[in-house]
RNA sequence: GGCCCGUUCGUCUAUCGGUUAGGACGCCAGGUUUUCAUCCUGGAAAGAGGGGUUCGAUUCCCCUACGGGCUACCA
């Protein structure tokens, strides 16, 4: 029996999507669009302590600015909706009783307190503390309480929690990326499935969900390997039809241990989030991929590769190549660190791929908005394929292209010693005039005449080209001289060389 | 501490018992070029350690070491 695949992406909004999870969305993804099946988005804001304003419009933006949009979820209103699991909340309580209701789960009533003591009292004698079938006849529970007692506890309106209480055996469970696992279920605690607030765990909520949402396969971070006994156990416990698991490697730090937080990016030097996020609280920006320059498709090149890869030596991938060639058995199971100048990389294969007329719009708004007079679109879209090749990101065009839309300002000291000897002066005259008889301005145009002149009057090119080249640009860098002077155009370069002579003289 | 997962060049990784262990990033050296960058060519660089299984282990199993994750009325 083939069913329709349905994944889902279930952050919680405690904050900005980082890296981790959109590549953990975009496996989530590349999945479903392999399958033709279903993408969710559904949020697990079942902490109201820990929610965050704006969090979950980030998490929204974040994926559709990536080019991965979800199918179904918030705003996108399938047949099991509401995707807000705070907007589910009436239907979770009924699943926690059924499972009191088959023997699979216990009221608690030990209050924070002391359940805060007796783990300190455990953790004093270098014991764990568990609460588990070892210790649970210890507590204040429905399974030591009599049911007159446990009634009248609820009566009185007492605080309780729902536990878990798991089946004691050898449990084989079966991850896509990991194969088989054995646990040993006695040594599991009994989860806390239904908390005093009236609002379940992620536990209860992710099965209950994922089970009324007919997912079909749960990708989700390793991070949630070791709770995979426990929701194999409670899907049992429910005799639902469990769904296949797949738990993605962590994405570690780039140097040192752990894995990848959000303060790294800092430390590090590069982006851990989609999109800038300004913390309120803290009052800190962190930087995102998006206002740093990077495109979306080179990012998803580069996360897709964090973790899977093709088994070919082809690196660069645009999303419908990804979906293609996508598979869960491609995906290692051992934690990457992140490499930036990796990421770096990919930026600068997409950045160059893209046409000219494209990156010149956008510089040529970038130009605007610093005042800087640009000439026309066409004029910085020949000026983008001069230079496009040495640029990673488009702010890297100021440096790089600047000098075709406003004259040097100050020359390198460095430089100029290099270029600029005692006869130069002279010789850049005598260039004026060589280019002041040039009728043909193009840049071929204005090659011939120079290295005719050059050639009869048998001047190297070091001396010539090079203080020629300092005066139109400031450095000693760039693309081709003549070109730069066919774009500037004859009395620019004119106006640059007399500007260089008197002050290099 | 307990439980779980992992371990191939510095980094991301290929290899699904037999390879000169391949590629990419980065690094180094050449080349192209009027400069810088791009680009091209080349180079250094890896199977954690120890036991098995096997004619043969990077590959399968076990142990150790190391790394990571989880261990909340957080997800």
């Amino acid at each position: 029996m083939s069913q329709e695949v349905r994944v889902r992406f279930a952050p919680s909004p405690t904050g900005p999507l980082h890296i981790g999870g959109v590549r953990t969305a975009l496996f989530n993804y590349l999945f479903a669009k392999k399958h033709k099946g279903t993408f969710i988005l559904r949020i697990e804001d079942t902490d109201q302590n820990r929610y965050v304003p704006g969090a979950e419009q980030y998490i929204i933006d974040a994926l559709n600015w990536c080019g991965i949009p979800f199918d179904e979820g918030i705003g996108k209103e399938g047949n099991f909706g509401p995707y807000r699991q705070s907007e589910r909340k009436e239907s979770y309580k009924q699943y926690a009783l059924e499972l009191i209701e088959k023997g699979a789960a216990y009221y608690a009533f030990d209050t924070a307190q002391e359940l805060n003591e007796a783990r300190a009292t455990a953790e004093s004698q270098k014991k764990n503390f568990i609460y588990n079938h070892r210790t649970r006849d210890q507590f204040t529970n429905s399974l030591t309480l009599t049911p007159e007692e446990v009634q009248q506890r609820l009566d009185n309106g007492e605080d309780y929690v729902i536990r878990f209480k798991p089946q004691i055996k050898n449990l084989g469970l079966f991850d896509e990326i990991r194969k088989g696992i054995q646990i040993d279920t006695s040594l599991l605690d009994d989860k806390i499935l239904f908390k005093s607030d009236g609002m379940p765990t992620y536990h209860l909520a992710n099965v209950v969900d994922d089970h009324n949402m007919q997912i079909t396969h749960v990708i989700r971070g390793e991070e949630w390997l070791p709770s995979m006994a426990l929701h194999v156990l409670l899907y049992e416990s429910f005799g639902w039809q469990i769904p296949s698991f797949a738990h993605l490697p962590l994405i570690l730090k780039p140097t040192g241990k752990g894995k990848l937080s959000k303060r790294d990016g800092a430390k590090f030097g590069f982006p851990v989030f989609p999109l800038e996020w300004h913390d309120d609280k803290e009052n800190e920006t962190f930087n995102g991929y998006r206002e740093d320059g990077y495109l979306p498709s080179a990012v998803i090149n580069m996360l897709a590769f964090l973790g899977w890869n093709p088994g070919t030596e082809q690196e660069l991938f645009k999303l419908d190549e990804l979906i293609e060639q996508f598979d869960l058995s491609q995906v290692n199971s051992s934690g990457a660190k992140f490499d930036p100048d990796k990421a770096k990389w990919f930026q600068q294969q997409y950045f160059v791929e893209q046409d000219d007329a494209v990156i010149g719009a956008a510089f040529a708004k970038a130009l605007q908005s610093k005042n800087i007079n640009y000439g026309s679109q066409d004029y910085v879209n020949l000026v983008v394929g001069l230079v496009k090749e040495r640029a990673v990101f488009l702010d890297d065009l100021f440096e790089l292209a600047g000098f075709f839309f406003e004259a040097p300002k100050e020359f390198d000291e460095k430089n100029a010693r290099k270029a600029w000897k005692e006869s130069t002066s002279d010789l850049m005259n005598q260039l004026i005039e060589v280019i002041e008889k040039t009728d043909d301005d193009t840049a071929s145009g204005l090659s011939d005449s120079i290295k005719g002149w050059m050639k009869s009057n048998e001047l190297g090119f070091g001396k010539i080209m090079m203080p020629m080249r300092l005066s139109l640009v400031g450095s000693l860098m760039g693309p081709d001289v003549f070109e730069i002077a066919s774009m500037i155009g004859k009395n620019e370069t004119i106006s640059r060389l007399k500007t260089a002579i008197s002050i290099l003289e």
